[in-house]
Parts: structure tokens; sequence; C-alpha cells
DNA sequence: GTGAAAGCGCTAACAC
DNA sequence: GTGTTAGCGCTTTCAC
């Protein structure tokens, strides 16, 4: 409204396209999609027309008329370290392949995330949500609309799809392994309470211990990045242990460092484990888990994809679905020294 | 249209909102948003109204009326490694903070790409483009169309804005301090076609060199990754170099491996450095060059928001900016042995 | 094959 | 303070 109302470029509308080709707008709007219910003719005029105007046409009109936003959502908690960035990339890959735009959210540093995650429902078909983001209240309110939800790494809800990896079972794989070095006095430094991943690992861990007949697990809580391993080292220490199995690699290289830094050797002194198989373990000779991370993403993109197409056109709602992706025990020199698996090995 | 309409849950309206809380859309509008223009009690009845029909607002609808998305894109090639996942937290937190959503759009593995920016374009009210992803035509394009825009890491386009991270300095820094080692014959890995960052950090290395009267370095071209780093090494080792600096971390860490495998020493026979400053980097002793990934991102976001305002209220469009951020070196082992930096070193 | 017109869900004048 | 109504840009019957 102001005087220079010029330097507002003002995209195109399919009205002024229209007007310029001599056709109406129902007929650019044809020529965009249809094809086959156009003259070639009107269409290469129309095609002028859009050239010459530069024409993009507004989705949020198409979208609004068609009454889809081919749009999909993923809400996680943040982006640092490689897990979630690669859980989405993979979610973007598969939707995009579907045809369909990828809106992210990350609710870490948030203080309104029940707000955001509700406003991102409404700008989307169908939505992902990650483990420790928003809590259940909030995810039924989503799926009570009719919006297909799946859920990432968290418990499943009633009648919501949901996929996880592996965290009992490979947890009680890793705990074999370090009995078997010899290892007794292992400690889980991590939060278990953080989220359901978390609790998943530190439970495997603790009923592998048992049944070796050996006593629970003490547990060095701390958050998720190296500086948090680093301080956690100290109260570690303390507990004298065999092993150190972290809930995380960050956890597990910040370990590793105050370890390092404080005289320690590592596995002679303490055995470290992590989670993830990030880059840095491989060059840190880290003993981890590795998760299919990126199918994790890419299948939660499929699955919706599934629902919201089932909603227009299927025979009605299929049974919520679950799966669970498996994980791999991934050895290297961190958790002891292996005859087979020489220090210094990259796997 | 099929049988089981009852199974598709279908979102609220507004419509059914007012016809429950007995009022008009008008005033469900206004009690969702204007605040005081509302009885208390009619606000209080339109909650109750909502919280039974569990209504969320169409985001469509809202902007279409509206004119704007509240939405901004990104897009960049890929989101494997640190690099563009910082970026993007970084764009994204900012942008959130500003009460917009984000899209994003990765290029790399598509044939579409072109077609995909586009349509990303026209459901966003600005958009951040990375370094290596559409060419130039396709930017002034959606520019031509009013659309906001900012470049990230990509060479300057008229009118619009850019923002780079320092390549060439800092690289004939890293020159500098390569030759202070007595490193004398240096080779480039990497691709310094492959993007506008990749030439950048070419050219400064090969100035430097030719100050310091050497001959510029040889190329060995390969791709970004780890294994493409691995197999680069052996046609690097032909070439029988002092130093091998690799456009990015991912690189020299495949080089740092493949060297190792081979039964050479790093840095006593070949030095070695990076970029990035990827966490490997620290556990790998890689000297590299650490840049503001988180800042290019929230810049950016910033500086759309600027443009889109000013759109509709400001008093007529500003000039392109420009800026270069800061990037800094990180000095590790793998560059050669200093009395001040012992190797092992984590800076 | 093409045009006219009715919405899609919402906001914002403009009345009352 | 609240209701009516005209769009926002597009798709899609329904006529011609």
């Amino acid at each position: 409204m102001g005087l220079k109302a010029l330097s507002k470029a003002k995209a195109a509308t399919i009205y002024e396209v229209a007007r310029h080709a001599g056709v109406s707008i129902a007929t650019v709007s044809r020529a965009l999609r249809d094809s086959e219910l156009v003259t070639p003719a009107t269409r290469e005029r129309v095609r002028q027309a859009v050239e010459a105007l530069n024409y993009t046409p507004n989705q949020l009109g198409r979208s609004l008329a068609e009454g889809r936003h081919a749009a999909n959502g993923i809400v996680f908690p943040d982006l640092t370290g490689p897990y979630y960035a690669e859980v989405v990339l993979g979610y973007e890959e598969a939707a995009s392949e579907l045809g369909r735009s990828v809106l992210i959210l990350a609710t870490r540093r948030r203080r309104d995330a029940e707000a955001a995650v509700l406003d991102l429902a409404g700008r989307v078909d169908g939505l992902a949500v990650m483990g420790n983001t928003v809590d259940d209240t909030v995810v039924a309110a989503i799926a009570a609309t009719g919006t297909p939800l799946v859920l990432l790494a968290r418990p499943p809800i009633d009648g919501v799809d949901t996929i996880r990896t592996r965290n009992e079972r490979t947890a009680a794989v890793l705990a074999d392994h370090l009995v078997a070095h010899g290892h007794r006095r292992v400690v889980f430094v991590g939060d278990p309470t953080a989220s359901p991943d978390m609790a998943g690992r530190h439970a495997g861990l603790a009923r592998a211990l048992r049944r070796h007949g050996l006593p629970a697990p003490d547990v060095v809580a701390c958050a998720f990045d190296v500086e948090a391993g680093e301080r956690a080292a100290g109260r570690l220490a303390a507990l004298r242990p065999d092993a150190a199995v972290c809930a995380n690699d960050e956890v597990a290289l910040g370990v590793l460092l105050a370890t390092g830094a404080a005289g320690g050797r590592v596995p002679e002194d303490l055995a470290v484990t992590g989670w993830d198989d990030v880059l840095a373990a491989r060059f840190a000779g880290l003993t981890t888990v590795s998760q299919p991370m990126r199918a994790l993403g890419a299948t939660a993109a499929r699955w919706l994809h599934a629902r919201i197409t089932e909603r227009t056109a299927g025979p009605g709602r299929a049974p919520a679905r679950r799966r669970v992706l498996p994980t791999r025990l991934v050895v290297r020199r961190s958790c002891g020294l292996h005859p087979d698996h020489p220090p210094g090995g990259t796997t």
C-alpha cells in the first residue's frame, strides 16, 4: 500500500496467463496438467504466455482446490550429529520420489514445541514424529484429526504406525560381548529416561548382565554430546568400572577423550562402547552399534504415502503397522583386544 | 467416493466450529487470533468448540487468504556429512524463531532438480539456494517472480543476496602453513570445478604456492566422500607429494585411511589436510578449516525474513547484500609435527 | 476443445 | 462485539 508499489514484483496468476494467451483460466489449468484435453495449438499459446509472464503456479491455490498439500512433515529433536540428519535424508529422498515436499521441524531449543507441531500438522498430508519431541497427547490429537502419522523410535500408540530400531536385543549382544572380554563392572553412561531408545539400550544391557549373574549396571546420567561425555568421565571413573556402555557415540567419544587426557588407556584400563556408528567412531576405534537410519526415514515416508492415498482411494483404514529395524554390533578395539580384530581395525 | 466414507476421518473446518459454538466463522477466526475484539465469554465458547471438534486450522486456507505461506525453503545438494545438516539446522532454528516453517529439498539423486526447485519456490515466501544445486537460469527465473532469494556458497547474481564462507584466503593461510612445515610438492585432492567453494579453495592454494615460488598444485580429481578419498589415494601416491590438501574432511579421512593401509605414515611421509572440521577430524588428528555453518544458515533465514517483510511494508527494495563469513584454520598433527601442537592434540 | 462458475478453508473489510 | 460477504489462486464439474 506504500508509494512504490512497482518495486514489489508480484507473481503472475493464472488469470493473467489466460488473458495473455486469449483463453480462459480453465484452459490454462488444463494445459498445465491434463495434457490430452487441449489442442496442441492452444497448449503452445499457453506455454508462450507462461514463459512471457514467468508464471509459476501458486501451490497454495492449487493445494486448496485439490484438498491436499502434497507435502509431508517430519518432527525431530535436533539435527546435530549424523543420526537425525540421516533419518531426515532418507525421508526426504523417499518423499520426493513420491512427489511430496518435506517440511521439517526441530523441537529442541523451542519453548512452544507443541504448538509448532500442531501448526505443522495443518500444513501437511502426513507427519512423521521422532522419539523425544512432543508427548503422546499431542500425537493423539493429531491422529484424531485424521492426519496420517508415523512414529519413529518411540513407543507405539493405539492406531498409529510405528517404526523403531532394535535396541534391547542388540544391547544384550553387546553386553555378552563385553562379558566375553572379561569385563564385569559395567556402567551405563547416558540417561535411560531421556528417550525410548535409551531406555531400551539400558534395559537390554541390564537384562544380559543379570543373565550372566552380574549386578545391574550403575548409571552415570548425562546428555548426548561429546562435552557431556567428557564431563561424565569423572563421575564414571569414581565407580572404577571395567567397561562404559555409552548411550551414543558422541558420549563415548567424550569419555574416550577425557580418559585419554587423564592418562587412562582404552581398552586396557577401561572398555568403551557407543551407539550409532558415526564416522568419527571409525577413527576413534570405537566399538558401537550401527543403525539403518536412512531406511528408518525412507520407510516412514513410504508408509505415510500409503496411508495418505488410502484415505482417498482405499477400501478403508488398514490396521496400525509396527516394524522394528535390525541393528548391528560393530566391533572395534575400544571394547577390548581381540585376536581376530587387531587394534586399529576399522571394520 | 468409496463405500466406507466413515473410515476417512475428515479434519474439522472453521464452519463446523462456528456452528458448534453458535457463532459465525468470522468470530471463530477472530477468537483464534485477534484476541482483543472478542468477548471472553465468546472466546471461551469457541475454545470449547475447538477442543470438542479437535479443530486445527487448515494452513492452506489461511495462507491463501493472507497471501503468504509463512514458510521458507532451502535447497541443498545432500544431507550426508555434517556440513549441510548444520547449515539447515541453523536455518531452521532462525526461521522458526521468526514464525516460519521450513521446506527442504535435496537435489542430489534427482533427475528433475530444476522442476523441483521451481515447485518449491511456489510453496514458500523465500528461498535459500546452496552452491551446487541448480544453475543460474533457474535462480534468475525465481528471482524474476519476486520471490526473495538468498544464495549460499555460490557466486553472486545481480540483484540477489549472497552469503559465502571464506575459501581463498584461508586456503592461502593453509598453504603458507604447509610451506612453513617444509612441504614443497603439494597436491589438491578434489574437484575444483564441482562447486564455487572448491574452486576457491584450489585457487587460494595455487595463489599462495606461486607466491612462495612453488609450482601450481597437481589436482587429483575425486568426489566428496570417504570412499572417493580412499580411491584417490593411489593416484595421489603416484605423484609422490609432500602434502595432500583435500577438498573436504571426508576426502582427507579417506586419504588417511588408505595411506595407513598402504603402510604410509602421516604426517611423516605425507601431510594431509581437510576442510569443514567434522567431528571425526578431531579423532583423526586432521588439520582442517572450520566454517561457521550454523551461522551461514541462520543469516540466510534472517535476510530472507527482512526481504519478505520489506515486500509488504518497506519503502522499496534495498540493494542486494553480500557477505563473506570468516573461516579458521584448525591445526592438528596431520599437517606436520609442531613443537607447539603436540601430536594427538585436539585443538 | 473450451468457457463459465462453483467451490476448497480461511481472513478481512464492511455492515449492523 | 459479531455477522455477512467478497475474495485469495486454483481445479473441476457442467454446459456448449
